[in-house]
DNA sequence: ACCGCATTTCAACAAGCGTTGAAAAATATT
DNA sequence: AATATTTTTCAACGCTTGTTGAAATGCGGT
């Protein structure tokens, strides 16, 4: 069996499907354009990944495996680090999200494709719920978990709430748009991570203290 | 020149594209298919609207205009009734908010898949830029006017970030993508617009609150 | 130098696409 | 009742799509 060393070609497929499924979405790019921009025969997708769609989920789970274990080592970490009272609510959401800056900080546009397909794939009510739950929902579950041990007497129900809200403003973030660039005449750039992330996590950890308070009257 | 009645095709085309757009964005619906769901030829289509992207065009603005005024007349309503102080953070965020719930809330599931193609449009990286703008800019910089008013001493840079956060957990509401159903275990219903906006309305405004506070220090 | 296997290209397919011009049907005008 | 206009269908076009089987190329093992 040769280790047939890593086709520089199948990666350069993975890349430019990255990049053009997260512009344009699953139905929006042909694999003729995937090919013609990676400067490869058309048939070679199919040689490699087999049908679109298996393409597409190649490209999404690429990377999930990687991203999914950042964001989980960070919320031990926290959690090590914190003493027996358990990490704050800021400390979990910053685990949550920096590992996402992180990525989109390397400089790699791959990193950043990726991030906006998982917004595109996320916001989607129809792959959303096909592609998402399989991944994901552990490391959510966990991430939940925590916050419910740091918002003593809270209910499930806001829990849930506050996270959904949590996961509309990470997704506008991640998509990339380009929207607040204008609307804000220049203040702010979809590009400038860090100033996304700053803004994101007290406005997040303010928004679960209200509506998950102690005292959970409504 | 004939008065023309209007034919009730022509709106089931506009129908029918609306909730395939919403569900698979515009190039995962056919036009053969969106005459096939509305019980019409594909020539239809064309005849009425052009060509598809004349359609796409036609099927966002149809409920633009109202859907604008609504909210806005909803803002100028809290300015008068509020005092010479202004209303307060909640008060617009009720206001930018609401009308879009009671849309939900019709039981006309137009409106929800009108608002679920909104959300698709405005999380796109491609179509959001092209599209969002001429149409909802105005209502945005109304709204954003009258939150510097409710935050003064806030920094522009700070509460455009807010807004950036506020529109992002809205477009995933809007997308009803049921995530949070099964994430939740069925305590959270996307379909639940009213706990959906009881859970926004504060949590952002908390969120305001937080990085737009008084002491603009970071 | 030859062989075996993985990689890549070539060529072509059947199906579906958006679009269009002309015919047919329905509706309005006179 | 006859005519003009709008609405709808029919039939077809040129083109692109995803996919496939066979041929060509590259390459490590012997």
């Amino acid at each position: 069996m040769t280790k047939s060393r890593q086709a520089p070609k199948r990666e350069r497929i993975l890349d430019v499907a990255e990049e053009l499924f997260a512009l344009r979405g699953y139905d929006g790019v042909t694999l003729r354009q995937i090919a013609k921009d990676a400067g490869v025969d058309v048939a070679l997708a199919s040689y490699h990944f087999g049908k679109k769609l298996d393409l597409f989920n190649a490209v999404f789970e690429r990377r999930a495996a990687h991203l999914n274990s950042a964001r989980l080592d960070a919320l031990k970490a926290c959690q090590a680090s914190a003493g027996a009272a358990g990490p704050s609510v800021e400390q979990i959401i910053e685990a949550f999200l920096r590992p996402l800056e992180l990525a989109q900080e390397t400089g790699d546009p791959g990193w950043q494709n990726y991030l906006a397909l998982i917004a595109y794939i996320n916001n989607s009510p129809y792959w959303g719920p096909r592609m998402m739950s399989k991944l994901f929902d552990s490391l959510v579950s966990a991430f939940i978990s925590a916050l419910r041990d740091a918002l003593p007497g809270a209910r499930d129900e806001d829990i849930y709430w506050c996270y959904h809200n949590l996961s509309g403003a990470l997704t506008l973030t991640l998509a990339q748009t380009g929207r607040i660039d204008k609307l804000s005449g220049g203040k702010c750039r979809s590009a400038d991570f860090q100033a996304a992330y700053d803004h994101m996590i007290p406005f997040v950890a303010a928004g679960f203290r209200e509506v998950c308070g102690r005292a959970n009257g409504r």
